[in-house]
Parts: structure tokens; sequence; C-alpha cells
DNA sequence: AAGTGGTCTAGACCACGAC
DNA sequence: TCGTGGTCTAGACCACTTA
């Protein structure tokens, strides 16, 4: 069934038309009519059914894939984008050892209760204080060594019946909320400060209270643009790096 | 005189044509040809003028845009990129206040000299240990407050005879170094970690030594990709954050 | 009114991947 | 071999800026 992009009536949508079918694209996968993984229509199937053209597809397409919602490869296809522990990584872990290189990350899962939003949770999350969330707490193995302390909160609206047990933990969460709880993390918000180790972080970090850490408060965005979790990270920065590319 | 893009003989050059006009087009600007400011040709002139349709310009220059070498705007037509007060900020500082606002920043500049490069400055810059360089030290006041103290180390061979006057220095230092040492800075890197104050620091922000500060190093790259400076910033975070966007 | 970049079309050919 | 996305062309019309 062929979408009207451009009934007979006059057209009051003054956008272009990239964007309008960029809207449906993303409509679609956001609805779920096209899961993580899902192959496209190829590009002259699209321009046939939205009836524009395929430079217009074309377009449209690139757009989406410049925001990481889909891939696109010659010969292979368009597929609607799907997190695995490379991109999860490539995309949302900045840290880098200190000649540069990626690091090799083990996770633990310290608790993971359910609870009531505080008010800057909350704020962060566009709920309403005392609305329920889950509460996660993690300790990130960079290199062997415990470097990461995470204190994670989840929309329990948008991940109603959200656990995981204690322990390690294989799995990046973000990779975990798509297939778990169908929910897409497509970008994030960082706020980076330093701080002194609070006592809780320095008995999970093995360090002194007070210690300087990189604090990292994180908020992260689904593929409805739809704040997810907050997250506040101390990180012990003595042999890792958070890497910044401004251009 | 047209460039011959594709002469008779047969092309070796295996990348596509827009990547070909796009670096013939950056040549200009890196060469003094098209300094800030100025206005290229229109698509249609450089089109004709290369020997390749407009589309295959357009897209050249777009990808120019994206990397902020360029400005376009319809109507008007397309200039070399020039650094201003307000650009200049929101590629390369990334501070806001505790609510997300803009900051307002004076520079005072603490001491400006030459010397010679230490071993992690020439790692920095890709010159040779002991090469001519520039030391500034600077202190910046967020919101009147003295919240920042900087080490800069600028390569001599690429800023000959750069100096500033201690005091007050209201031009961000990439406009100066543009407009008075043609170097247009295009892009750079940041490492970030936390760390207790130094002695000099914690003199020049009045905090007391050991307080937790944001350090970033900072390399800066200009259009022609060549190392051009290497910061070193103490960051107080007390009432500001460093924002970063992942997507 | 003239000229600019922005959008959109229709169609050609190529490089790559899967079968 | 076939279908995919990638490149490239030629030309139309529109929206915006400037004069």
């Amino acid at each position: 069934m062929p979408t009207a992009l451009r009934p007979a009536s006059p057209q009051l949508d003054a956008r272009p038309l990239y964007r309008q079918v960029e809207e449906i694209l993303l409509g679609r996968i956001v609805g779920g009519d096209w899961p993580p993984g899902h192959a496209l229509p190829s590009e002259p199937e699209l321009a046939a059914e939205l009836g524009v053209s395929q430079g217009t597809v074309r377009k449209a397409l690139t757009e989406l894939e410049l925001r990481h919602v889909i891939e696109r490869r010659q010969g292979r296809g368009t597929t609607v984008s799907r997190h695995n522990s490379e991109t999860a990584r490539r995309h949302f872990f900045r840290l880098r050892d200190l000649s540069g290189s990626a690091v090799i990350s083990r996770i633990i899962v310290v608790s993971c209760d359910e609870g009531r939003a505080e008010p800057w949770e909350a704020a962060a999350l566009g709920i309403r204080e005392g609305d329920p969330v889950h509460h996660l707490r993690r300790i990130r193995l960079l290199d062997g060594s415990p470097r990461i302390f995470e204190r994670c909160t989840l929309s329990a609206t948008l991940v109603p019946g959200f656990g995981v047990p204690p322990g390690e933990f294989a799995q990046e969460l973000y990779v975990y909320l798509q297939q778990a709880h169908n929910v897409t993390i497509r970008r994030a918000e960082e706020d980076l400060s330093a701080a002194g180790a609070d006592a809780e972080t320095a008995e999970a970090l093995g360090k002194p209270v007070g210690t300087p850490l990189l604090m990292v408060q994180r908020i992260a965005y689904d593929v409805a643009n739809r704040a997810v979790e907050v997250r506040l990270s101390m990180i012990d920065t003595e042999r890792h790096r958070y890497a910044v590319r401004l251009d």
C-alpha cells in the first residue's frame, strides 16, 4: 500500500520530500515494522512505493545512515542497525589506554533493584519524581583492574521488568536492552567533571576516599528520542583517558 | 585554466570524481588561493571549469561543508570558513554551566616565552625534541572566576615570531592565529582525565593543592592536518561541565 | 530582476556481494 | 548472473539574497 506523499490536494507540509521520506522510514523502524537487522526494500522499490525518485530516497537513506539508524553496503543492501559489542563500544565507550588503543573491558553487576525516581533522576529522564525506575550498579574492569564504578537509572516504563543477575555480565547493556526489551539506544549526552571519590566508589575501586576521579553523567536516548537511562560513571584515569574528537 | 580531471589517457586515479574535486578545492584553500572569507565561484562555474557536472561539485562541496572548511548559504553563495569568536567557541570550547548554557569567558595571558620542545611535546606535535616552540600560559575566567589554567605549546616553525603580551587578551587564540599567522585550526583531539591540582595550577586558580581538576590535553591540527598546538588545560569543574554528544 | 544554492527527477554505468 | 548500492550526468524548478 503506497504511502500518499503528494496528494492531489495542495500539500501543506512544506518540508523537503526527502525529510518526509526519512520520517516515514524512521517511523517504520521505531514502530517495529522493521526490527533491528531487518533488510529494507531496495532503493528502486522504496522509490516506486513512495512515489518519489530514487535520488530522493537515497538522500533520506544517507541521513539515516549518518545517524547510525541504518547500515548500507554495496551489493548487499540496506539493513536496520543492530547493536553488537563492536558498534556499542565504538559509539558509547570513549576510554582508551595511554597509547590510544582500545581497552579490554569486563563488567561486574553489583546490584539491580527497583526504586522510585529522585528529583535529579526524574529531571534527567523527563519523568515525574517518584515514578518507578530500575537501579543498576556495575564495576568495569579495564585491562583487569577495577577502574569504573557505574550507577545507572533506567525508566521502568520504557523497560518494564528489567533485571539482571549480580555477577559478571558479558553483554553490553545497550545490546541487552535491544534484544531483551526492544529498546534501541541511538545517542547519548555526557557531562564531564572531576570529583574526589565518595565512600561507595572508593570501596568499589579500591582507592582512598577523595582520589580524583573523572565523573561522567550520561543521558541515553532511544531511536524515538526518549530518555531511557541516566548514568553516573566514576572513572579512575590513572592508566586511561577519555578521548574526544572536535571537528 | 581548466584543471585536467579526466585526461585522454586512461585515468589511473581510481578515486571517485567528487573526491578529486574535493581535494582540488581544498588544495586551493590550503594553498592560500582562496583565503578565509573568500567567496568561491558558483557551482555551475566550478563544474564548467573542472569539466564535471554540477551534481559532482555539489557532493564535493557538501563534504567540505561537513568538515567546516566552507560555508554555504542559499542565495548568497559559498565562502571559505572564517573563524570568529562564535564559531571558534562552538567548535573548540565544550564547557557549559550547570544548567547547560554557554559561558562568558575572559582570557588573561600569564606569560609567553620561546623554548625547546620537551619529548612529550615533540611527540604530540610531530617534531623533534629540542625543536623551537612557543610556550603560552593563560588563565580563563568563567563567569568572572578563574576556572581554567592553560599551558599551551605551539610549533615555532608553523607560527614563527609568535608572541602575545601579558594581560587580558580579548581575542580567541585560533582567531588570532588565522589573522596574524595565516594558520587555520580545523580540528582537535582531546584526552580527558582527572588529576589533583599541582602547585602552579593551584596558585593560578586559588585552590588548594590536590583539588580534583579536569585535565584536558588537546592537540590542534590545521587545514593541512599539521599539528600546530598541544595544550594542557586544568579545569575547576565546581560550577561547570564539559559537554559531549555521542551519536 | 538576476544569480545563488536547495530540491527533485530520470536515466546511465560501475563495483560489489550473493547465488 | 543478477540485484544491490555507489557514482555521475543533464536538466528542471524553487527559495533565498542582493542589488
